[in-house]
DNA sequence: GTAACTGCAAAATATTTGCATCCTT
DNA sequence: AAGGATGCAAATATTTTGCAGTTAC
């Protein structure tokens, strides 16, 4: 299981609380998280500033990947395969629930290679489908 | 083809020196513009409150749908296909050049439809793909 | 001890809101 | 004339930068 103090390790960052626990609320939440929701489930403990750069951070090292949204916002998600410095391997498909609001990556789903016009040279590829989650459905 | 004037009238707006300008841009830009890109532009001929507001007020209309980023910015672009209010129809990959930067609607490709672990009711979904337009490749 | 990290202050940017005025219909 | 659209002012929110002090190794 991934370990905080390891993952930290192995990218050569040093330890410090703030990583530590912005790092750990990834490793718990089944979801994205923005920004203001790191600000928010850390209670402020940390300097507005330090929260920028350490997801700065943590991009560049290929902890966590960016998701795309449609609303001046980024979402942040771990990187639950094998990522490197500068080779992200996010590619699943996001998933947004409209009705409660969360973006889930789904590891398992792939997303599909499609056919460009000719001429053009692909190189990364993002999806995000939006609708209802499993639990939202049945409510 | 299509006219300002007749789009402008067919989704009820009023036809003003702003909305014809700002729409003319979408009509004759062949890539996706920023919220930024339309205030250069078109010189800063209308106050930064105009163009969020006139831009809100397409995307209502569906005469432009927005195009997700990474970067804590949002795309617009024209909805080629018959697109209703809150009922739109871009259903098309986009395309970011990471050379020119350019954002392309590739209005002939659909985006692939996947299938969603049990549960997820899917509503919509984008697609975003990037690496080197035809131009940039042989450059 | 040194390099890396953090917090604070401040600047730069971006977005939203209210209201008075002007324009379209 | 009436309703809608715009511009201006100002409030709010977001992001970036520099630097001094602190912490990890």
């Amino acid at each position: 299981m991934p370990d905080k103090y390891n993952i930290l390790k192995k990218n050569s960052l040093s330890v410090t609380e703030g990583r530590k626990q912005i790092l750990n609320l990834f490793l718990e939440s089944e979801g994205a998280l923005a920004h203001a929701d790191i600000e928010k489930k850390t209670d402020a403990a940390f300097d507005r500033v330090t929260v920028y750069r350490t997801l700065q951070t943590f991009v560049e090292k290929g902890i966590i990947h960016q998701i795309p949204t449609t609303d001046n916002s980024i979402m942040y998600a771990l990187c639950r395969h094998e990522c490197e410095e500068g080779h992200h391997h996010d590619n699943h498909v996001h998933f947004v629930c409209s009705s409660c609001g969360k973006t889930i990556c789904l590891d398992e789903v792939t997303v599909p290679s499609v056919q460009l016009p000719k001429g053009f040279k692909p190189q990364h590829a993002a999806m995000v489908v939006s609708g209802l989650c499993a639990e939202c459905r049945n409510n």
